[in-house]
DNA sequence: ATCGATGATTTCAACGTGGCAATACCCATT
DNA sequence: AATGGGTATTGCCACGTTGAAATCATCGAT
């Protein structure tokens, strides 16, 4: 079986023109059923497959779209990403990926259309860029982006209520008589708008139950790492008055904070109750199980899809850009409750 | 800042030849530094980016490779997808991704090379496909095989020495004097070679030390999850014999069982030692800390990308299918040692 | 002044496909 | 037999790029 045969080949072979092939191969015309069968067989004998390159030439799209996320081996993005990859598949999209290592200039390189125009689109979820990147750059692709506002409203967005959730996870921790709470996810050196707005929701429950935030409970961290989590659960620990809670902005570092209490044999929940963000599987296994906020991943790859090929169908009129806010819920486990929920 | 804009625009405006234009873009032939600049010039006015589809419709190549895994969500599949997209990213290469969902049918698509011929080459990582579809599918184009042999040499094989990994982990257990150990992973239902060998190390090992195999502790899961692995654990728990170590066959398997520990009450590993496989990130961070046979996955996707690149590049002479053993170690942490080692 | 050599640039064609318009065919109706 | 209307099929071209070969320009050597 050859492994490349063009149209024209399937038609010498079965005594028809090329275009009846094309016909046959995409049922755009009407095919007798004898001619159809004859083609089919010839098909099928010399193996063709349809050139994606010579098609993506003539139609201009290529049914590839782009992913570009920060790192692919993390959980919660190792998770969005097979959802997302599913969802495509299930739209006949292949998907690209990839991975900007929450690098600033990688980010700004994709949103002007760097890579030769293969992707149809591209879903992005910008971790270091700007909101100010984001307004004056303008987009040469059908966009979503995941999380990040983008100011101008260039381009779609899709995520949850970061000030919301974040104000129900220190609440939370409030409604069990903790007052010592930290928040542990900081990065002012990043203008991450995500890392903001859970920092502002904190802040917010904190104020509203009359808690006075105090700055040395609020740690900064340098990358959204297990390791990091622990970092900065080490400095709490360390410091003067140790906290009796902690918000970690997201599971991969609370599960870091987790670690170091334990391994500076700080009882939790009993001594220190941990809430994380994001939900990933590893929450639900550990010891003991993961108190988070879990946003509905499967409607953030559902919704992001919806938005991209609104966009990209939509015969070049302007869509207005969409900001959907996608459902999420508190899920209380083991690290706030003592019960081993799962 | 039009998007799209051709070589033919380009030349227009810079007053010379489509051709020059494309010798400017690709340094392929000389040309004046005048006519460069001028070129140049008109290529930045105009942000003309190469069309990849057209290039490729004429190169034949498209600079595309594709990554064939079971599941993206899962850390290990996950940690290796994200270090072969940065090597590939190394190699000027774009990477798409897919998932075959341990889906035998998938898997065959693709070795088939379904999918329009967009991919210059494959790496896949098979853990449904039978030795036998290896052996008698011929591949389509340059193919590289994670973890799986392929009995007649048809592509190349990239892998740890599971045997003898296996055969580590057990012997690691027998000398903590360990004797009821169990074995988590085994899927008899899928011609998994991959978890086959690593039984049989398991049983090798035992076999060494003259400890009499016992059928009941060789658990059978569904799917490589937590989930599954906790439910084995739960099975051997509620059996006669209590085991008092387990080597599970993936660390995700290994989590899963220690959180049916914990949640039995069984302390780790003064009760029940566990060694994992994979050497995924959660495992340094739970509690207590998973030991693990830890593959080196940077010279995995290095020599991964490595083969695909020489078959892709040699021009069309049968390179002789290459079978390489990747280094592995035996990480011991807390889940069989009691210190919580790092 | 002429020729050859070297370098710079252009022309031509082709990669495989699908849109468009034209053509060939068949059958029912006049 | 001629007409009309529908169906089935075809030829031609363009998409944007690059390989091969042809052309043009320049300059040094005879």
């Amino acid at each position: 079986m050859r492994v490349s045969s063009s149209l024209k080949e399937v038609a010498a072979r079965a005594g028809v023109s090329a275009r009846t092939v094309s016909n046959v191969v995409n049922g755009s015309a009407r095919v007798s059923a004898q001619t159809r069968q004859r083609v089919q067989e010839a098909i099928d004998e010399l193996g063709y497959r349809p050139n994606l390159a010579a098609r993506s030439l003539r139609a201009g799209r290529t049914g590839i779209i782009g992913l570009a996320i920060p790192e692919l081996h993390s959980p919660y993005f190792g998770e969005l990403a097979g959802l997302l990859v599913d969802e495509a598949r299930r739209r006949s999209w292949t998907v690209i990926i990839d991975q900007t290592h929450g690098d600033a200039e990688a980010e700004r390189r994709l949103l002007t259309g760097d890579g030769g125009r293969v992707m149809d689109g591209l879903i992005i979820s910008p971790w270091a860029l700007e909101a100010q990147d984001l307004a004056t750059t303008a987009p040469s692709l059908p966009m979503v982006l995941l999380g990040e506002r983008s100011p101008q409203g260039m381009a779609d967005r899709v995520a949850v209520d970061n000030v919301a959730a974040a104000d129900e996870a220190t609440t939370h921790l409030l409604t069990l008589g903790r007052r010592r709470i930290a928040a542990i996810g900081l990065q002012p050196h990043l203008q991450n708008g995500t890392a903001e707005q859970r920092a502002e929701g904190y802040r917010r429950a904190l104020r509203r139950a009359g808690v006075p935030p105090r700055p040395e409970w609020e740690r900064a961290v340098g990358s959204l790492h297990r390791r990091e989590g622990a970092r900065a659960m080490a400095e709490l620990l360390d410091g003067g008055t140790a906290p009796d809670a902690v918000f970690a902005f997201t599971d991969e570092l609370a599960l870091g904070a987790m670690h170091m209490a334990h391994t500076r044999g700080v009882r939790v929940p009993e001594e220190l109750a941990i809430v994380g963000f994001d939900d990933i599987e590893d929450g639900r296994f550990s010891h003991p199980t993961l108190t988070t906020v879990s946003p509905d991943k499967r409607q953030i790859a559902a919704r992001a899809l919806q938005c991209l090929a609104d966009r990209i169908y939509s015969p070049d009129n302007e869509v207005p850009a969409s900001d959907l806010t996608i459902p999420h819920r508190l899920v209380v486990r083991g690290s706030t409750s003592g019960t081993q929920a799962h």
